[in-house]
RNA sequence: GAGGGCAUAGCUCAGUAGGUUAGAGCGACAGUUUGUGGCACUGUAGGUCGUGGGUUCGAGACCCAUUGUUCUCCCCA
């Protein structure tokens, strides 16, 4: 046997880790649950067909499959070499396989949806928190398994989903400690550039390049405008929108003047204004920036689109989503609108790592150990060890009884903090001696005082 | 899909131009010290140098291949 190893891109969370991303996961879960969005969960795999054909030729390829079962029994063998031969010629893959493993929450929940349409009560808001996995090449902040975290709601029209979407991204970084911006922009808008500039068709090679505007920079974008079959003059126009300044305010009246008429465009606008608007007067509107540079790749976004950075972070965006028009017109399910978040829980700990916002509480395992000094001594002590537990305190008794240097080690290696020793002459006065770790203050204390005692 | 870097003890890494018996720190274990820890000191264990070939009198080091890992680009979270 050789040395065990991790599938690639995978990762072990040892228990300081899985404690800070519960954290985050609790604090996420808690205020979707307060704004009345109910847990889904769906299964690891799905069909494959659920999947395939809905992320686009690349996503395609990054989809983990799941190779069927029996494929080696040898009545089957010539038909499962007959079926790989198909593969090899780019054909169907039910007969090797049939199943694959979630890419992401949307499309699942979008199978879910389309199944369960006539029993789910509409405005349906559900959050879901799993993993997900991608056959993607492992980079820096890139794994092959990772959670996604989503919140949607299905089957409103209404702009009141975005206006608490906002607001429950700004909950949820104020209860982390995290300052971030909530940039907000409307595909409407993008739409009216993209006719602007001479056409719908343009909408999609317009907004993959503005897209990469914060990664490559104002003149490669305007590279690639043109090598995307833009001219000169078209680019102007979309230059004189990127570089649109100043407050939410002064930067709608520009581009006011720069839309014009357009229908479309005004109707983006006035949208955005409403959102904005709507959280004059409360904590959020800090936080929310009109940002037309902001495009999102994902192009089934139809409506307002969201992305959340962290302020003090060299991070890219922690957050992001949109609104959506048609989530399950490709299961046959036409006419359910909806509009989602997402956040991005691996570089959340990132930044709250970088910037040491983790609480110390987080980290609190075991209160209390009791040292093992014998059998009598022990069992004493497993009792009491009990007790304390059905209160809620977290107890452990060593199990061997070892030296005092070695149980006091297993506790300075856990950060346990008080000690409890019962030796033979406690034994027979029913008390215990408790000492606090940290500064090194001990006191006898009777077995009934230590459970009522304040850990 | 394309292109780089790295691979030596449980962990982090040294290892000069190829030259005897491959080192350090941390960690583990034991002792100083069997009812009071963290520190200190002393000692012990732990390596077929990722794998397979090749060059050489001689390879941890050089060459080729292979596997793993990591990073960049594409794409994405």
């Amino acid at each position: 046997m050789s040395k065990p190893s991790l599938p690639q891109g995978t990762r072990d969370f040892s228990a300081s880790i899985v404690r800070k991303r519960n954290y985050i996961f609790q604090t996420v879960r808690s205020v979707m649950e307060s704004y009345g969005f109910q847990p889904l969960e769906t299964p690891a795999m799905e069909n494959l067909d659920t999947l395939m054909g809905k992320y686009g030729e690349e996503g395609d390829k990054l989809i983990f499959k799941i190779l069927n079962n029996g494929l080696d029994n040898p009545a089957k063998q010539d038909q499962a070499k007959f079926e790989f031969d198909k593969i090899l010629a780019g054909k169907n893959t039910k007969g090797l396989t049939e199943r694959a493993l979630r890419y992401d929450l949307t499309i699942p929940f979008a199978r879910y949806v389309a199944m369960n349409h006539a029993q789910l009560t509409m405005p349906f808001k559900r959050y879901q928190i799993q993993p997900v996995w991608r056959a993607d090449r492992p980079q820096k902040g890139r794994y092959r398994e990772f959670y996604q975290c989503d919140a949607d709601v299905v089957g409103s029209y209404s702009l009141l989903n975005e206006v608490e979407l906002a607001n429950l991204y700004a909950e949820v970084f104020k209860q982390l400690g995290v300052d971030v911006t909530i940039k907000m922009n409307n595909r409407k808008i993008l739409a009216a550039l993209a006719e602007i500039c001479g056409g719908a068709d343009k909408l999609v090679n317009i907004t993959v390049a503005i897209d990469k505007l914060d990664k490559i920079g104002l003149e490669k974008v305007k590279e690639e405008l043109s090598e995307r079959g833009l001219d000169a003059n078209q680019i102007n126009t979309i230059e004189t929108y990127l570089l649109i300044d100043g407050s939410n305010e002064e930067k709608i009246s520009s581009l006011k003047k720069l839309i014009g008429e357009n229908e479309t465009g005004n109707k983006g606008i006035k949208e955005l204004e409403w959102v904005l608007n709507y959280h004059q007067h409360n904590f959020v509107s800090t936080h929310l920036q009109a940002d037309f540079t902001l495009a999102r790749g994902l192009n089934y976004y139809t409506g307002i689109i969201f992305e959340v950075k962290a302020n003090n972070a060299q991070m890219g965006s922690i957050g992001g989503g949109g609104r959506y028009d048609d989530l399950t017109g490709t299961f046959d399910v036409p006419n359910i609108p909806g509009v989602g978040i997402s956040f991005g829980v691996d570089r959340i700990y990132d930044v709250m790592e970088e910037l040491q916002l983790f609480p110390a509480e987080v980290q609190t395992g075991t209160k209390v150990l009791f040292f093992n000094l014998g059998d009598a001594e022990s069992r004493a002590a497993y009792s009491l060890v009990q007790l304390l537990r059905n209160k809620g305190i977290a107890a452990e008794l060593f199990h061997e009884n070892s030296k005092f240097d070695k149980q006091f080690k297993y506790a300075d290696k856990k950060q346990i903090p008080y000690a409890v020793i019962i030796g033979s002459k406690e034994l027979l006065e029913n008390t215990v001696v408790i000492k606090n770790l940290l500064t090194g203050d001990q006191q006898s204390l009777t077995n009934s005082e230590l459970l009522s005692f304040a850990f």
